[in-house]
DNA sequence: GCAAATATCCTACCG
DNA sequence: ACCGGTAGGATATTTGCG
C-alpha cells in the first residue's frame, strides 16, 4: 500500500545486528506513524591513488575485509575532475571504523570518503527525503513488540518520493520552562531540586507541576506522565538544549525516575551540535534560534519575545538571586508559578512566530528541523552542499582543518564628515553570489597555477583563475537558489500577506536568503568541506573591482560619492542622474545595483561603518554608533539617540548640549536604578586564558566565585562602583551592586560623554560644555 | 622616575 | 565552529626627557 507523510524526525536503530532507519512522521488523516526501512546498507568510498588498481583494490577489499556486501567501481567526480571510486557496501554499520582503518594503512589506497556521514543523514540524502516535507512510499504494516508511541508502524517496501505540499500536518506541540531552586549562584542538579515546571500546548491548555516539600520526584513524574498522554510532536524550550534537559536527566537520576519523555520509552540524548534528541519528537531550543538575531544584544527569552513584537509583561519580575525567597515564602510562591507559567506562555508564542522558517530551513538543508537548529551556519551550507554534491555525482570532501592565510575583503570608502541632505543609498543586490556564478568561482573550477586551458577567467589583483565552462557546483547552486526564491516571490505576489500560504513561503524564500548570502562566507571558512582559498580570494578581489567601477561611474554621471561599503554607494540623491547612472552600470557592469534608501538627512564622523541618517518616514536609522551596540550602557545609548534625534530632526545640536549638560548634572547627584548602568559584555574564553585584566573578565571572575556558572559565551552584565584603583577593580556584577554604589563620575565621564560627543564635536562642541569635569588643562593644574 | 606615546588586547559592529 | 574591515575602550609596554 502507499504511505503518505510528513517527515518529522528520523534516526537509525540497531536490531538483531543490522541497522535499519526509522522514520517518524504524520501522514494526511494526522495520524501518528513510524516508517522502519530495512533496505539501506552502510557504505563507504575508497579512492585508489592510481587508477589502474582500481580494479585489484576492490577485488581485495572484496575478499579480504569483513561484512563487505558488495564492491562496485563507479565513476564519480571529486572537485570538480572525474575519479574512478570504489564503493564499499557493508551488511552492519559495527565494522565500518574496523574497515577504514585497515584500508588506511593500505599503499593501494589514496582516500576514504563518506565514513565521517552519518548513516541517517546519508539515508535522507540518498533517497531524497526532505525533513518537513511531504513524501509517499510503498510500505505494509507492521508491528513491533516494543511499545512505541505511535498509531501505525510499517515496513517501507520501496524508494520514498516526495511531492509538493505547502500545508503542514496538525502537529501537536509542547512549550515548557522549568524554575529550580538554588540559595547561592546557580542551581546545582546535585543541590538543589526543580521547583516547577510550566506547560503550555498548541490548544493554549496550561499544566504546572509543583514539587511538593522541595522534593521534585512527583514533579517528575508527572511532567514525564503528562508528556506521554498529550504525546507533542515539537517539544519548545530556551535554552533548553544547555540547561533544563540535563538538569531534568540529572534530577531524575537522583530521584530514580526514568525520564522517559520520547516515543520509545527512553531517555533524551545528547547528540551532534550539542542538541539534545528525543527520538519521535522534535526537540526544539528557541534560543538557538535568537543566535540568529543579532538586534537582540542579551539572548534573553523575554528580550527576545520583545524583539519580535510579543509584548507580554510578567506578572512579577523575579530576579535569578530571589527565587529561593518566593518559594519559601508561602504567600509568594503562587508568584513564583505565575511566572513560570508566564515563561512557558512566551516561549509557546516565540515557537508560533519560528516554527514556519525552521521548518523551511530543515525542508531546504534536508535534516531534520532540530538538527539544523543547533548546527552552525558553516554546518548548515555544509549540510546543504552535501545533498547537492550527491545529486551532482560528486563525492564528498572530508572536514579537515585547512592551513590559512589571510586574505583582502571588501572596500570601504572613507566618508565625508558632517551633515548632508538627501543622500540615497545604492547597493548590488546579492553582490557576492552574483560574481561567483558570473565568473564562475568555485572549489572545482579553480585552475592550478601549472594547469594549461583555453578559456578562463583571470580574478583582478589576485590573478586566480577559473575556467569558464563547465559551469562550477557553486554556480549550479546558487543558481537553483536564486532561481528558486525568484519563483517563491512570484508565488507570494498572487497571495494575501495574511494567508498561511503566503507565510509559509516567505519562510521559504527567507531560508533561500540565508543560504545564498552565507556561501561567500563559506567558501572562505577553512573548517568548509569545500574550503578553496582562492575562491573566496578571487570573489572578493571582483567585489572590489566592481564597487570601484560602480563609484567611478557615478562620478562620470556627476553624482557626488558621500561614502560606501563593500557592495554600497551613498550619493547625493538627483532622481535623473541616478536613473542614467543605474542604467550605465548595469549595462557596463553587469550586475544589478538598486536604491535602498533615501535618508533625508544623514550624519558621518570621520569613522567608516558609523553613521545615522533620518528616513522619510521620520525614523531614524543608526549604524555602527554606540546606540546600535550592546556593550554601552543603557543610559549613555539613550542619550546618544536623543542627540542625533535633535541633530536630524531639527538640526539643533545647541539643544542636544543643553539637554546632555542637564543629563550628566543630574546624574552626579545619584542615581536611584542600576539597570539604565549595566553594561553587558561577553566572556569568549576561559576566564584564565585572558593576558590582560579587564572589567568584564573581573566581575565575571565574581560571578564565578559566588557559585554561578559561567561558560564561554554567555554574557556578563556589571557595573562601575565608587573606590579606589583601576577600572576592573570597580566593576561588579550587576546582581551584587546597589544603585547608590554607583560610580556616576565615571558613567558621565566615559559612558555618556563620550557617547554624546561622538556625535556632538561634529559640531564643534567640546566635553566640557557637556558637563565634563575632566580636562588635559586642568588635571596639569590640579592633577 | 614619571607621564606621554604607542602597542596590544578585547569586543562588537558593518556588509 | 561563516569572511575581512573597522572602531574604540582599557590595559600593558615602551619611549622621551638631562
Amino acid at each position: 500500500m502507499k504511505v503518505n507523510f510528513w517527515l518529522l524526525d528520523v534516526n537509525q536503530e540497531v536490531v538483531d545486528g543490522l541497522p535499519e532507519i526509522r522514520i517518524w512522521g504524520l501522514n494526511e488523516n494526522g495520524k501518528r506513524i513510524l516508517l522502519i526501512d530495512k533496505n539501506f546498507k552502510p557504505y563507504f568510498y575508497v579512492l585508489p591513488k592510481k587508477e589502474e588498481d582500481v580494479n585489484i583494490l576492490a577485488e581485495k577489499i572484496k575478499s579480504e575485509l569483513p561484512d563487505v556486501v558488495n564492491v562496485l567501481v563507479e565513476e564519480k567526480k571529486y572537485f570538480g575532475k572525474l575519479v574512478k571510486a570504489i564503493k564499499v557496501i557493508l551488511k552492519t554499520l559495527e565494522k565500518i571504523e574496523y574497515n577504514v582503518k585497515n584500508l588506511t594503512k593500505n599503499p593501494l589506497v589514496k582516500e576514504i570518503l563518506h565514513d565521517d556521514l552519518r548513516y541517517s543523514s546519508l539515508y535522507l540524502i540518498e533517497q531524497e527525503l526532505k525533513p518537513c516535507g511531504w513524501h509517499k512510499v510503498e510500505a505494509e504494516k507492521t508491528s513491533l513488540n516494543q511499545p512505541i508511541k505511535v498509531d501505525e508502524v510499517y515496513l517501507v517496501k520501496g524508494k520514498p518520493e516526495a511531492y509538493e505540499k505547502l500545508d503542514l500536518p496538525p502537529l501537536k506541540l509542547l512549550a515548557f520552562s522549568a524554575i529550580y531552586h538554588t540559595k547561592i549562584g546557580s542551581p546545582n542538579p546535585d543541590r538543589d531540586p526543580i521547583l516547577v515546571i510550566s506547560t503550555v500546548n498548541n490548544n493554549g491548555e496550561t499544566k504546572v507541576f509543583e514539587a511538593k516539600n522541595s522534593n521534585d520526584k512527583g514533579l517528575i513524574e508527572e511532567f514525564v506522565g503528562y508528556i506521554q498522554s498529550f504525546d507533542p510532536d515539537v517539544i519548545v524550550g530556551y535554552n533548553s538544549n544547555r540547561v533544563d534537559w540535563s538538569y531534568l536527566l540529572q534530577r531524575s537520576k537522583k530521584n530514580g525516575v526514568k525520564l522517559s519523555v520520547d516515543r520509545i520509552g527512553e531517555e533524551p540524548h545528547t547528540s551532534v551540535y550539542g542538541h539534545v534528541s528525543v527520538v519521535g519528537r522534535l526537540n526544539i531550543d528557541l534560543l538557538d534560534l535568537a543566535e540568529d538575531f543579532p538586534e537582540v544584544k542579551v539572548k534573553t527569552l523575554e528580550n527576545f519575545a520583545s524583539f519580535l513584537g510579543i509584548k507580554e509583561e510578567p506578572p512579577t519580575k523575579i530576579l535569578e538571586t530571589e527565587i529561593h525567597r518566593y518559594w519559601e515564602d508561602k504567600e509568594k510562591r503562587s508568584l513564583l508559578v505565575k511566572f513560570c507559567e508566564y515563561r512557558a506562555m512566551l516561549t509557546k508564542k516565540v515557537s508560533d512566530f519560528m516554527l514556519n522558517f525552521v521548518f523551511q530551513l530543515a525542508n531546504l538543508i534536508g535534516i531534520p528541523a532540530d538538527f539544523v537548529c543547533a548546527a552552525a551556519v558553516g554546518f548548515r551550507v555544509d549540510w546543504y552542499l552535501i545533498r547537492k554534491a550527491l545529486a551532482f555525482g560528486e563525492l564528498v570532501p572530508k572536514r579537515v582543518e585547512q592551513s590559512f592565510y589571510p586574505y583582502k575583503g571588501g572596500m570601504v570608502l572613507e566618508p565625508k564628515p558632517g551633515l548632508h541632505e538627501d543622500i540615497a543609498v545604492l547597493d548590488f543586490s546579492a553582490m557576492y553570489p552574483n560574481l561567483m556564478v558570473k565568473y564562475n568561482l568555485s572549489p572545482d573550477t579553480y585552475l592550478k597555477p601549472e594547469e594549461k586551458i583555453e578559456e578562463f577567467y583571470v580574478a583582478p589583483e589576485v590573478n586566480h583563475r577559473f575556467r569558464k565552462e563547465p559551469p562550477g557546483f557553486y554556480k549550479q547552486v546558487l543558481l537553483e537558489l536564486m532561481e528558486a526564491r525568484k519563483n517563491i516571490q512570484k508565488q507570494m505576489a498572487k497571495l494575501k500577506s495574511e494567508n498561511q500560504i503566503y507565510r509559509i513561503l516567505d519562510a521559504r524564500q527567507r531560508s533561500i536568503k540565508v543560504i545564498t548570502n552565507a556561501t561567500y562566507g563559506y567558501c572562505g571558512w577553512r573548517g568548509a568541506r569545500w574550503f578553496v582559498s582562492e575562491v573566496a580570494e578571487a570573489t572578493a578581489a571582483w567585489g572590489r573591482k566592481t564597487i570601484m567601477e560602480a563609484i567611478s561611474l557615478a562620478k562620470k554621471h556627476g553624482l557626488e560619492v558621500i561614502y560606501g561599503d563593500t557592495d554600497s554607494v551613498f550619493v547625493k540623491y538627483d532622481e535623473k542622474k541616478i536613473e542614467r547612472f543605474l542604467e550605465d552600470v548595469r549595462g557596463s557592469i553587469g550586475l544589478e545595483i538598486r536604491p535602498e534608501v533615501v535618508y533625508r538627512r544623514i550624519l558621518f564622523t570621520e569613522a567608516k561603518k558609523r553613521y545615522a541618517g533620518l528616513l522619510p518616514d521620520g525614523r531614524i536609522d543608526v549604524v555602527g554608533l554606540e546606540v546600535a551596540r550592546g556593550d554601552w550602557c543603557e543610559a549613555a545609548k539613550q542619550v546618544q539617540e536623543k542627540v542625533l534625534e535633535m541633530v536630524l530632526r531639527e538640526v539643533k545640536p545647541e539643544k542636544a548640549v543643553e539637554y546632555v549638560k542637564n543629563y550628566t548634572e543630574k546624574l552626579r547627584s545619584g542615581v536611584s536604578e542600576l539597570e539604565p548602568f549595566i553594561i553587558w559584555k561577553t566572556i569568549t574564553k576561559p576566564v584564565r586564558d585572558y593576558q590582560v585584566k579587564a572589567p568584564h573578565v573581573e566581575a565575571a571572575k565574581k560571578l564565578i566565585r559566588a557559585g554561578w556558572n559561567l561558560t564561554v559565551g554567555d554574557k556578563v552584565g556589571y557595573v562601575i562602583v565608587k573606590g579606589e584603583g583601576k577600572l576592573y577593580e570597580k566593576a561588579v556584577p550587576y546582581l551584587m551592586a546597589k544603585p547608590e554604589q554607583l560610580d556616576t563620575n565615571y558613567y558621565v565621564e566615559n559612558q555618556i560623554i563620550p557617547a554624546a560627543l561622538r556625535i556632538l564635536e561634529m559640531f564643534g562642541v567640546k566635553k566640557e560644555q557637556l558637563g565634563s569635569l575632566k580636562s588635559k588643562d586642568l588635571t596639569r593644574f590640579f592633577g
